[in-house]
RNA sequence: GGCCCCUUGGUCAAGCGGUUAAGACACCGCCCUUUCACGGCGGUAACAUGGGUUCGAUUCCCAUAGGGGUCA
């Protein structure tokens, strides 16, 4: 079958963004089609909540909005994948005493992959999505890349960082040229969508409050009870389970010693969470693995970038340092707070363009 | 058993006759945020109990309950 370079299949949340880029996708001329994947339904539980994308009233609002657009709108069916690729991953790493994140996966296995998949098997050449990203064609290397948005505060390049080039190609992400989340909302606001005013997403998106909850009712582990430890290994009191925290964290140790305390480590294999000084969640740089290039296939030599370890933490400027089998060094100087399991994500020094990423895997001291 | 000392919010800890009874950490809420976090702002919360002395007691005295040194 071949594709439709005119028809794109636009991932629709229900929220603000992809209903602005519903319009305006239409707006230029494409044939568009509304699909809200139904990731995660718990269909009992999950009627009234507001929040999440995969909640009832979510695909109820995605569905006024394509209707009142006049483009045709589904629902398909991800539940199978999203358990397999998105949540078993989660809980796993979680159990391991790692940090996930999972709307990295769900770009990347998802949104790109089986959204993308699907959209094809409907003779659509494009995806779009709402994200606040941009992706512009390099004619000189031929190479499609990956630009943040002017929309700097929302920008959201970080969850992306996993995109190949064929999923490059066929993507359009129409929000990338706004400058602000505010003008979207104008336009949503002046096209008298009902989403206009909804609330940003926040929080995984298929956790209903508490994501501890979820693990405890989704895993096929148990979650268990340990020490808390100072760096030098003594006991200082107990943890609530190892899902519970992450590095860096101070809220909700329930543990005082009148001054901050923070954990510096998660030993999944003790059941230990380490605790110490804000100074001691600082390293050197860290590992990653699994890595992804934008601009080019591969890292041959060393690199001088701007990374981030969070999504919402600037950019710092990094070296990286190939080590082959697909691992890179990332070197800091200074950085606080490395997670296993969280990305690595690499920005040219210009800040600009989007270098690729990575899974933490070691944090080197 | 005798003598001496200690007892303030969840924790630590100021105040020592009249205070809105500090502060830190924790906790809670909000902001931030398509992960988990960090961060910012704000909030709840205490003078062991019973008697005195004082115009007035958290602060002084006595007794009763819970912890340290010393002496048989």
């Amino acid at each position: 079958m071949s594709l439709d370079k005119n028809k794109v299949v636009l991932g629709m949340s229900g929220g603000v963004d992809s209903s602005v880029a519903a319009y305006l996708l239409k707006e230029q001329g494409y044939d568009v089609i509304g699909v809200t994947m139904k990731i995660w339904q718990d269909d009992s539980k999950k009627i009234a909540d507001d929040g999440g994308c995969c909640s009832l009233s979510a695909v109820e609002d995605a569905r006024m909005v394509a209707n009142k657009l006049g483009i045709p709108f589904y629902v398909m069916d991800f539940q199978k994948i999203f358990q397999e690729k998105v949540i078993d991953l989660f809980l796993d790493e979680y159990g391991k005493g790692r940090t996930p994140n999972p709307c990295i996966a769900c770009n990347r296995f998802i949104k790109f992959e089986e959204l993308l998949q699907r959209s094809h098997d409907l003779g659509a050449y494009y995806v779009a999505t709402g994200h606040y990203a941009k992706k512009v064609y390099d004619e000189e290397n031929d190479r499609y890349l990956l630009k943040k948005s002017k929309a700097d505060q929302k920008d959201q390049t970080y969850a992306l960082f996993n995109m190949t080039q064929n999923q490059l190609k066929h993507t359009l992400f129409p929000l990338g040229d706004f400058t602000s989340k505010e003008k979207i909302r104008a336009i949503a606001d002046e096209l008298d969508l009902i989403v206009a005013d909804k609330p940003d997403s926040q929080e995984i998106c298929f956790v209903d409050d508490d994501y501890v909850d979820f693990i405890k009712e989704n895993a096929d582990y148990q979650i268990t009870k340990g020490n808390f430890v100072d760096t030098e290994g003594n006991i200082l009191g107990q943890h609530q389970g190892i899902v519970n925290y992450t590095i860096g964290q101070r809220r909700g140790l329930g543990i005082t010693f009148g001054k901050p305390a923070y954990v510096v480590d998660i030993n999944g294999e003790k059941n230990e969470v380490v605790i110490g000084d804000n100074k001691d969640t600082f390293s050197k740089g860290l590992i990653a693995r699994d890595l992804n290039f934008i601009p080019f296939e591969q890292l041959d030599e060393e690199l001088s970038v701007q990374a981030k370890i969070r999504y919402n933490a600037r950019p710092k400027p990094a070296q990286l340092i190939p080590l082959g089998e697909d691992r890179v060094k990332v070197i800091f100087g200074e950085v606080r707070a490395v997670t296993l399991g969280q990305a690595v994500v690499f920005y040219d020094e210009e800040n600009n363009n989007i270098i690729g990423g990575g899974t933490i895997e070691e944090r080197i001291d």
